[in-house]
DNA sequence: GGCCAGGAAAAAG
DNA sequence: CTTTTTCATGGC
């Protein structure tokens, strides 16, 4: 794919390695917008409005310089998908969800927002984050900033129990305010991902299958496999296997296709979820 | 009414 | 150490 800047856009033209709705609905994000003209998409502070008409895409936003690296187009999926799609159990999945991207979204909004999502479902997450950011976020206009640490550490323990997280309340407000400074995070950011997955697992409501969704779409580590039940799924259908050990199946498939692992996770869950 | 939703914590075996 | 149960909430 190649994109050119404008003054107030960026025209995106895909060689099928940018889709709008497959990067968006694939899972990895939970603060966006169907519109009649495509989508609108917020990370952190930033907004976007994405305009999708035959093959080409322009980006509307402030923050061009955010959202070429919110959108990963530094990265060559070209190449990815050529690796990817040599392993038979994978072909079909990569055909089918070819314009993924994975997001460089902010480790902070994934960490609190992939604990919102345990036992829930994405209509019910993406409604209780958005109250998150309307009462705790900076008004931007026409829409609210997801908040910062300092701001995420005011909110009371009701709070989160008003707004229907249920039993996550106690999750969030115990590992927001657990979060120190900040420096917590920062230094996640340093550690190989073995280390990074003990850390965050250390936070109340964060268990590996959360980690790992925090490590690969807020850190960006491409070396796990996030496994939920949908990649259960897929794994004992591909192999024809009754397993459900989470851990034991997201090990393998980092086995199997290591630095790779997050990006080929992306595919099949994706298939997996709009193929049921 | 029971089951499920991108599971984790606590209790029990 | 491994397996099972419990935990709010809402949509179906």
């Amino acid at each position: 794919m190649k994109y050119t800047e404008y003054d107030d856009y960026i025209e995106v033209k895909s060689d099928g390695d940018f889709d709008v709705k497959q990067t968006l609905e694939c899972g990895q994000v939970f603060r966006y917008k169907v519109r009649d003209f495509g989508y609108t998409v917020y990370s952190l502070s930033h907004k976007a409005d994405i305009y999708c008409q035959n093959g080409t895409i322009k980006i509307y936003t402030k923050d061009k310089k955010y959202f070429i690296k919110y959108f990963d187009f530094c990265t060559n999926y070209v190449r990815i998908k050529s690796r990817l799609v040599a392993d038979p159990i994978l072909k079909d999945a990569v055909g089918f969800g070819s314009g993924i991207r994975i997001l460089n979204s902010d480790p902070l909004e994934m960490l609190i927002e992939f604990i919102i999502s345990q036992n829930n479902n994405i209509p019910r997450i993406k409604g209780i984050v958005e109250k998150i950011c309307e009462s705790y976020g900076d008004d931007m206009g026409d829409y609210y900033a997801f908040p910062t640490l300092e701001q995420l550490k005011k909110i009371p323990l009701d709070f989160f129990t008003n707004i229907k997280c249920g039993y996550r309340d106690k999750y969030l407000y115990e590992t927001i305010q657990s979060l120190g400074d900040g420096e917590i995070i920062n230094n996640i950011m340093n550690m190989n991902t073995a280390d990074a997955r003990k850390e965050l697992c250390r936070f109340k409501g964060i268990g590996r299958k959360v980690a790992d969704c925090i490590l690969l779409f807020g850190f960006h580590r491409t070396d796990v496999f996030p496994t939920d039940t949908w990649v259960i799924q897929a794994y004992n259908k591909i192999f024809g296997t009754n397993e459900n050990n989470a851990t034991l199946i997201s090990t393998k498939f980092v086995d199997r296709f290591g630095d790779l692992s997050g990006y080929a996770q992306q595919y099949l869950f994706y298939q997996m979820r709009e193929n049921s």
